[in-house]
This record gives C-alpha cells, structure tokens and sequence, in this order.
RNA sequence: GCGAAAAUAGCUCAGUUGGUAGAGCACGACCUUGCCAAGGUCGGGGUCGCGGGUUCGAGUCCCGUUUUUCGCUCCA
C-alpha cells in the first residue's frame, strides 16, 4: 500500500508530466517556491477560478467584481498594518535551533544589568538599615557603577543599532551579541546565525530618477484592494448594504519557508470577497457565510469527510471571529480558504489615514456608520492543489492486475472537455475527426489525437481528466455514429455524431456546479 | 534559517576497488496492426546540477556552492 506520501511525490510528478505545473524557471533549476501552471494546468485552474467568480457575482445579485492594481500607494499597508507587523530582526542559535528576536535578547541582557545593580542595592540596604542612602551608594559603590557603565554602553549601541539611518544595523545588533556573549538560554552557547529582518512584503521602486523614489510593496493580499474601492464601487453602483465585492488576484510574500510544492507560494492567486455589512450583524453573516462557502466546496463532489472548520483560537488584530476551511490533502488537512469576521478596522484604519470619510448612511435608519466585513479568502493555489490531490487517483482497471491513471475531475473543472480520435491515421478517418471538431468546438474545449494506440490515447485523456472520448472509425464515415468513451467507468456506446450535443449537454460547464449549489 | 538526504537522457533509475556514460519508458521517421499504455526497423537526445581541488586519469574521492525533498522553525 503506497504512502501518502509517495502518492503525493507522484502527484507533484503528474503534475509535471501531463503539462500541469511546472517549476518556474526550470532550465535554470527552478526559483524557490515559484511555480508555472501548463497548458493543463492554465485551463484547469480557469475553470476553478470560473466557477468561484460565477459562484459568486451570478448567484449574489449583491456582489460585485472588481479588479484592482497589484501596486498600491504606500500608505495603504501602514493603514492596514502590514508594515508595523513584520518587522522583527531575528537570530538563530545553531545549537538548540531555536530562534530569537536578536532585540529582545539584547533587551534581556540590559536587564540582566539592572537586575545586578538591583540586587547590590538591595544587600546594602538590608546591611545599613535606616542609615542607607541609596543615592549616594549608586554613585559610589564600584560593583554597582561597574554595571551601570556596561548597561550604558550597551544601550547607547542599541540606540544606534536600531536608530540607524536605512534601517536596524543587523551587523551590528549581532556585533552587540557577540560582544556581551549572549549565550542561548536552552543550548548555552554562542552559535549564532546572523541577525536576519523577515520583511513579509516585496519591495521595489517606482520613480526613474534615483533620488527621487517612491518604495512600494507587491500586496500581500488582495484585500485591500477591495478597502480602498469601497467608496468608489458603493456610489458608482448605487450599492445598499449588506453588499459584497469579489477580487481574483496575485499576491506576494516573501514566506521564510515555502514548502510543500503549490500550497504556500511567494506568489500566488486570491479569490477574495469582502462583505460590507451594518454593526452588529457580523455573527449572523459570518455564520451564513460560512454555511455558502462551503456549499461551493460539497457542489465538487468530493465528499463532505473532505472537508472540516478549524475555528481560531487567537484571532488576528482585526478581527472578532474566524474560521479556516480545511481540506483533506495528502499531507494531512489544511487551509485552503479563510472566513472572517474583520469589524470595521480596515475601512476605519483607511478613513483614519487618507482623512477620507468612509462611510455609509443607512436609508432605513437615517444613521451614517463606518460598515462591518466579512471576508472570505481562498487560495486559488490550493484549491488547485485540493482539486487535484482528491482526483488523481491509481486504478486497477483489470483482472490482471493493470493499472491507470485517472484524474476524476469533476467535468466542469476539466482542462479538455472532449477528445476526438480516429481510431487509425488514415482512410480519411482524421478529416471525419476534423469535421466533427468544428461541430462541437464552439462549446466545448476539444483535442484530437492521432497518434499512437487508442488504448494509449485513452489512457492519456484518463491523465488529464477529459471526461469523454470520441472515437471514429470505418462505421462513422458509412452511418454518421461514433463510440463515446466514458472517462469514470471505461464503458463506450455507439451514438450518432448529431446527439453528441445533446448527450455531453452542459454537464462539463461551469452553470452546471452552479445549479448543483442552488440545488443542495 | 538550522539539520539530514539527494541531484546521471524528457521520465524512472543502473553505473563495480577511480579507467572510453548505460537500460527501460518517452520522443521522431517508416512498416505492420486496429477499441483500453501493441510489435518491428532505424534515428535524435547527456560537457553526469555548478565551481574548485586531489590524480596520469573523477559520474565515482575531497572542499565549496545551487536546487530539491524531509524534519525543526515560521505562517496576517
């Protein structure tokens, strides 16, 4: 019985061999959790995308689209708290492999100075009673001025260090490390890595002359893209609350570690949806929306055992409730799509920085107030990633043990809806072929294959997911039928070419898993 | 970022104590066949991740480096 985790290994190999995702930058052996969706992989990853756009603006008639620019003015991410948040210098000691905030231990240290002094100051006064003079023995006793210069001398360097001009001297805040040998509390030792700053964001330049540049940030969410076209979208629109505006998007972040092939990325893809909303009716949104994203999820078919809530236990600086929808992946269950509860922080943080009122009257109740957001956020890498991982599937497909490989994506999802295959390369059953292409090419993604065996060229089509085949041979040039091959069960049957509309219908459309959550 | 392992053809891998780089699959052409990964013939494709070193000689030994995987760590 193969492992999860070599299934996923050959998962991730698929995904390379059948035109899917690719390393980015592979001839020049890849860039570190960067990766390239295939000729496969664009179409598949199309339709998810489709499917949660529809999902969204179709089925809400009060939600919206935008799209909104990946550069975003400066402030934005001060309003939003981005910058302020990761900012830490931090250390490794290579011994214990623990890591530390190279300020806090410097802090530590020059409290570690205070405690001596302290505790000098202390034994004296049990020792002179009344008499002691506290003052006067600070400014006299040499264990005392001792460690009052070191704490000195050590604090004037941190100034410096952490007041540099062009940011924390990182050198030098490890200089100060060595220097007053701080030792790791659990390893006891001296090991240290350099002083490094994880600065989340991507930063580049806008402005051609040198001096006068403007540092901007890659977003590192599409969120607030959405925030700061609240304004523009709810007059332009004519919106009344509670109303929701969708974003698909890229984002960026410069992750410590980004692992685990797809699903944590440097950049990566957002489907993001902000609901605006009156004060006080977040709990009862958040909880319907809840119930709606994961409705969208069960629609695929994949079982609701896949699927379970992690609610959090801490929640982050704007929000009042939160929960993750997790996925069954190889590697255990995992977030793919975030819901929360973020209060009216952003838009009140946006309100506060650009001096800009931001805020809705209320027709009802003849009262303006800043809206409450419910956000649901989901990764459209890992949905890809969630898609995949529960169709690719290994089957034994015959009594002697032989095996194929079948992606069962659910139709709609599939990057090639229809392949079209004569059954041998000649005596004009590839012109039947063309002619039948043109018949179904308007509404359905369509491929013909010539080459090799038809069992090879099914097994091929069972790789990629495409959920039907069409077979010509002989018969089709004299009585216009054709074999239909079923991807899921193997089974064919001989159907006219002019019902073949009629029988693929819509089912390997997107209206068709949009019907299916109606329905649930 | 720390630690461990790995890197040889498009893929999966073999390569002996250091001695002229291989297999299967895949790919291209042709022939044969014709409904579930068929057979034959011929062919293309690798400065063995990269850079140094040791050696008469390095895919093989040593050092460095890059990338990947796993564990730790981190995760708005």
């Amino acid at each position: 019985m193969a492992t999860q985790e070599e299934v996923f290994k050959r998962l991730v190999s698929h995904c390379k061999e059948y035109g899917f995702v690719f390393p980015s930058s592979d001839i020049y052996d890849g860039l570190g959790a960067v990766y390239d969706y295939g000729q496969n992989g664009v179409e598949l990853k199309n339709n998810i995308k489709r499917y949660w756009w529809e999902a969204m603006t179709k089925l809400h008639e009060n939600i919206v689209g935008i799209d909104a620019a990946i550069f975003m003015h400066p402030t934005t991410w001060k309003a939003s708290g981005h910058v302020d948040a990761f900012n830490d210098p931090l250390i490794d000691n290579r011994d214990s492999k623990k890591r530390y905030r190279a300020d806090v231990l410097i802090e530590e240290q020059l409290a570690k100075y205070e405690d001596k002094m302290n505790k000098e100051v202390e034994k004296a006064a049990k020792k002179f009673g009344d008499a002691f003079d506290e003052e006067k023995f600070r400014a006299t006793n040499p264990r005392v001025l001792e460690n009052q210069e070191k704490y000195n001398n050590l604090h004037k360097r941190y100034q410096e260090v952490m007041n540099a001009p062009g940011g924390i001297d990182l050198e030098g805040m490890k200089q100060i490390i060595l220097d007053e040998e701080i030792v790791d509390p659990i390893s006891g030792t001296k090991n240290w890595t350099d002083v490094r700053q994880f600065n989340l964001m991507f930063s580049t330049e806008m402005g051609s002359t040198a001096d006068n540049n403007m540092k901007i940030y890659l977003r590192p969410e599409t969120a607030q893209g959405i925030f700061v076209n609240y304004l523009n979208v709810q007059k332009s629109g004519r919106m009344k609350l509670p109303f929701g505006i969708a974003q698909i998007g890229k984002a960026f972040r410069n992750e410590i570690v980004a692992r685990q092939f797809i699903f944590r990325m440097r950049e990566f893809e957002q489907m993001e949806m902000q609901f605006f909303i009156k004060p006080g009716t977040e709990l009862d949104w958040f909880a319907k929306w809840k119930k709606t994203r994961l409705a969208w999820h069960l629609a695929l078919g994949f079982g609701e055992n896949m699927y379970r809530f992690h609610d959090h236990d801490k929640l982050a600086h704007y929000a009042n409730a939160a929960t993750d929808i997790e996925f069954n992946m190889p590697f255990g269950f995992k977030e793919v799509e975030g819901i929360h509860s973020r209060t009216n922080f952003d838009l009140s943080q946006h309100a506060k920085y650009s001096g800009k009122k931001i805020e809705y009257f209320d027709p009802e109740t003849n009262e303006s107030y800043t809206p409450y957001v419910i956000e649901t956020s989901i990764g459209v890498d890992r949905m890809f990633l969630s898609v995949m991982a529960a169709c690719f599937k290994e089957e034994v497909v015959n009594d002697k043990g032989e095996t194929r490989v079948v992606l069962s994506l659910p139709p709609a999802l599939a990057p090639v809806k229809v392949a079209i295959l004569p059954l041998v390369n000649k005596d004009g059953l590839p012109e039947k072929a063309e002619e039948i292409l043109k018949e179904l090419r308007y509404d359905y993604t369509c491929q013909i294959e010539v080459k090799d065996s038809i069992g090879k060229r099914y097994r091929r089509q069972d790789a990629i997911g495409t959920p039907y085949c069409v077979t010509v041979d002989g018969q089709t040039l004299e009585d216009n039928t054709v074999t239909l091959r079923y991807r899921d069960t193997m089974k064919q049957e001989r159907v006219a070419i002019a019902d073949l509309h009629k029988i693929i219908g819509d089912s390997v459309n997107i209206s068709s898993l949009l019907r299916k959550i109606e329905n649930d």
